[in-house]
DNA sequence: CACAATACGGAAGTAAGGTTCCGTTTGTCA
DNA sequence: TGACAAACGGAACCTTACTTCCGTATTGTG
């Protein structure tokens, strides 16, 4: 974008520092209300003015972006894994979906924060959720090549399991595990289970 | 409630018709916007002024209340019905499940708003939700007892997948059907499949 | 038909929270 | 160490919606 200008001075190490504890600021005060976390309260907690806030980030959105953003790359990273793992590829795919479930209700309230994110903050995420498709993509295949996963089923629909599940975990009382696991063997190829 | 006095003149009838349109404006305007919707648009879809919107629902949380109610009531009509039907009692479930996510796809913006919704407005519903669990147990233990679905599976989660499942509706290009399909794959008895 | 009683209309009030602005402070480099 | 650019702080601003209030209109009854 704009880094033609290549040879541009080192940023401040302030800023540097700042945006990292607005990010951590932000993920515990999302955790703590949801969407409704008070951009006044973000900035509180990483202990700056909301001045500072919205030069990192222009809007609330953008942050939210970010933290969306964040949120992937940890479940790209347990796909990507798993790419490399042997073992029946079905059980892979399961494994990863299970991780990445994990991710997300490690921090449900924030969870709840990015269900109600506009689509603006999601595209700013686009690059990271198309990898993560692909990647999803590529285990599928082998599982329903091996036979053991039911074959009407691809990496788009893995986003809309996963936001089903992920909309159950911030209510008390439910258990989003064994919603995810009746899911996944939901999953299985007719018969295999 | 507020029965005790019996011979109460009865309700004018502006006021009847009122309230009625009142609920059919709320829906096409939730429909169109989501949680979104304002007041003022509602009033203005029913052809009314806002007070008058508000003598009728003091807030706008009992404004979705009353919706919460009138779209649980048409679902219970459905295991209602469910529990008279002859026939493979998993089958009903499922049918029944079928048909309550229908009702709620029916009106997906609304779905959404409904998803929003706050504590205070499920209060609000809470007797039909109740019954509706009730009935839908009814029909979880026949069909357990007929061994053909899965037995960790209660009414309380009838609840969290049927949300999981409305969560998913309101995105362009998922298939919510196949969703619900798959998690009612996994509903059946191990090896029933 | 007139009179209560009940209901309506919609402008104005209010609260909440995202965003801006600009004076002050901090970091970097010579 | 001094000077300039880059960042910061936070009070004030502005928008958006929910809600209230009270004068006006409608309904139903004797």
């Amino acid at each position: 974008m704009n880094n033609i200008a290549v040879t541009q001075k080192p940023e401040r190490a302030d800023k540097t520092r700042n945006r990292a504890r607005i990010l951590e600021a932000a993920s515990a005060a999302f955790a703590e209300f949801g969407v409704e976390a008070q951009m006044d309260d973000v900035a509180a907690r990483a202990g700056l003015g909301v001045g500072t806030l919205y030069r990192h980030f222009a809007t609330k959105e953008a942050l939210v972006g970010a933290m969306i953003r964040e949120r992937f790359a940890l479940i790209l990273d347990l796909a990507r894994a798993g790419l490399e793992r042997e073992g029946e590829p079905f059980a892979v795919v399961k494994d990863v979906l299970r991780g990445g479930a994990g991710v997300c209700a490690d921090d449900v309230a924030a969870q709840d924060a990015l269900m109600a994110a506009g689509d603006e903050a999601w595209r700013r995420a686009g690059d990271i959720l198309e990898e993560l498709q692909a990647t999803m993509q590529v285990l599928i295949d082998r599982a329903q090549a091996a036979g053991t996963m039911r074959l009407d089923f691809d990496s788009a629909d893995v986003s809309m399991i996963m936001c089903g599940v992920s909309a159950t975990m911030s209510v008390d009382g439910w258990d989003w595990q064994r919603h995810l696991e009746i899911l996944l063997d939901g999953l299985a190829a007719p018969g295999a289970r």
